[in-house]
DNA sequence: TCTGGGGTCCTGGACCCA
DNA sequence: TCTGTGGGTCCAGGACCC
């Protein structure tokens, strides 16, 4: 515990969802949900417009399109938050060398340790001239937490937000936790924080009340005086620049429940090619395999096993993984399934009893191949190519390069149309138009940074120098009132006419397929986010 | 149309061994 | 030799976090 607030916590504000709106001048001010949009997704981000509906990060997607049916529905796009998150990292490393980034859009900062700040005013300073440099060089806001510990500096930014600056003056930790509800302390979820109301303690100032040994009591060793300590206000985890990873593991939950044996065979060891490359991608082998399956009714089963040496080899993962299913009862179906690889070492030892089992099942025949994915999100760095779909598919929110129009997004699509809103990150809000989805001069295409590049006048209209009015085979539609998008659509608010046979969040699904797009009758595929 | 994906940590039981 | 005990490892599940 410091006695000045030298530990800084940054959260970026509705980080996804802030992205894609300074991504997407048409969606600024407007609600912006970002997460899966298949039948089983859920919210991964709400922009503030959003969570004034009720809509918030975990919520069941239908859950969301029923509170806020106007909002834009969009997929997430790691690969612009990564690049905009490493130049937010990169301005906290200017701060200190002690930098640990908890994800994407979160991290503390060890001021002290990077001479930052040494005392309540300089340290206020600091974190003010943070979020100013974050705003100019990303164009988004965080909000800062200060204090003498972690707890309390993620406390502070928590209250900070949206866009704010809050310091917790050591000497008043007690004082400010005591009424705070317990679910406000780390490690306080559902489950414990249900328990502890049922023990009667619903306020920190009641655990710290208790005592230890009854926190002990009801909760066990580790957590109990835990939990005590953080009641008290005390909490001395050092901030911690580097953390080795201690697992790998991939998974996915299926539109439809698995029924076929063969096909949840075969889904498991597709799970198991994709975990041995991310563990070869971190530069990792493992020892313990682990097989995850959840059932129809949502109950979860783990399996393991423990070889004799680590390998990463994906012969060897995938016939562990068949092993472990082998004692799983599947009838009734099976919604998610994952492959994990945990004691992971730096270096190779191959099981020698594995790999000859491995060397066995080589002989034997491939498994036919499933059925396309619906998923309709470009694969991640890393991630296995996904083979081609028969019908291209676009997932509302992707970047699009026309080459007649240049740049835009997603912003529907269904029965073989896409709408495509063409704008830039520094243009006004773009126009809308629709081509079919198979049109040739329309092409995925990389995000574009957030902020105009030197060149780029900002005054400028996207569609300055381009052909106007609907070209052959294409519609057009005005460029500043929102328009309605097709089925999976990001659907900006106030949508108005929406193309027959296009069904919005409050329509039905189009024929043949999922929000994100048409899939084989019977198909399931993996999922979105 | 209820409930993603990728993690970490902890607990408790079973088992082995000294 | 039998029994008790305590530590280590493995395994499964729960809780939590972002």
């Amino acid at each position: 515990m410091r006695t000045a607030p030298t530990i800084l916590h940054l959260d970026m504000d509705a980080f996804f969802a802030a992205a894609e709106q300074a991504a997407k001048p048409s969606l600024r001010g407007k609600p912006v949900v970002v997460g899966g949009l298949g039948p089983r997704g859920v919210v991964a981000t709400a922009s503030y417009e959003a969570r004034r509906f009720g809509v918030h990060s975990a919520m069941p997607m239908a859950q969301a399109r029923r509170l806020a049916p106007n909002a834009a529905y969009l997929v997430p796009r790691f690969s612009l938050y990564r690049s905009v998150s490493e130049q937010v990292m990169a301005i906290l490393g200017q701060l200190s060398p002690l930098v640990e980034p908890l994800s994407l859009d979160e991290a503390f900062v060890d001021l002290e340790a990077g001479g930052a700040a040494h005392d309540t005013p300089t340290a206020r300073a600091t974190g003010e001239r943070l979020r100013a440099d974050i705003r100019a060089a990303t164009g988004l806001t965080g909000s800062v937490g200060l204090a003498g510990s972690k707890m309390l500096a993620k406390i502070a930014s928590e209250q900070a937000k949206p866009d704010g600056l809050v310091l917790i003056e050591p000497g008043t930790e007690r004082e400010l936790l005591g009424p705070m509800p317990v679910r406000t302390l780390p490690g306080v979820g559902p489950a414990t924080g249900e328990h502890l109301r049922r023990a009667g303690m619903t306020t920190v100032a009641d655990l710290a009340d208790a005592g230890e040994d009854e926190l002990v009591r009801l909760l066990g060793r580790a957590h109990g005086a835990s939990l005590f300590r953080m009641a008290l206000g005390h909490d001395d985890r050092p901030v911690v620049a580097e953390r080795d990873a201690k697992s790998v593991s991939v998974e996915d939950t299926f539109d439809v429940d698995l029924h076929d044996r063969v096909r949840v065979r075969i889904e498991v060891e597709r799970l198991a090619e994709r975990c041995v490359q991310r563990l070869r991608a971190s530069g990792h082998s493992g020892r313990t395999i682990v097989l995850k399956v959840r059932r129809y009714d949502f109950s979860t089963l783990t399996r393991s096993e423990t070889l004799r040496g680590p390998t990463d080899d994906p012969a060897v993962v995938r016939e562990a993984a068949g092993r472990l299913l082998e004692a799983v009862d599947t009838t009734g179906g099976v919604r998610l399934l994952g492959v994990g690889v945990t004691g992971l070492t730096d270096y190779t030892q191959e099981d020698l009893f594995a790999q000859a089992a491995a060397g066995a099942a080589a002989e034997a025949p491939e498994p036919a191949p499933a059925e396309a994915p619906s998923g309709a999100a470009a694969p991640e760095p890393g991630e296995p190519a996904r083979p081609e779909p028969a019908e291209r598919r676009w997932a509302a929110g992707q970047d699009v390069r026309h080459a007649l129009y240049g740049p835009g997004w997603v912003q529907g699509s269904g029965v073989g149309r896409v709408t495509v809103r063409f704008e830039e990150p520094w243009s006004p809000p773009g126009r809308v138009r629709t081509f079919r989805v198979d049109d040739e001069d329309l092409e995925a295409a990389d995000p574009l940074p957030l902020l105009a590049p030197a060149s780029a006048d900002p005054a400028e209209s996207p569609e300055d120098g381009r052909p106007e009015g609907p070209g052959p085979g294409e519609s057009s539609e005005s460029a500043v009132e929102p328009v309605g998008p097709g089925p999976t659509a990001a659907r900006p608010v106030a949508a108005p006419a929406r193309p027959s046979g296009l069904a919005g969040a409050d329509g039905p699904p189009p024929a043949g397929g999922g929000p994100s797009g048409p899939a084989p009758a019977g198909a399931a595929g993996p999922p979105r986010l």
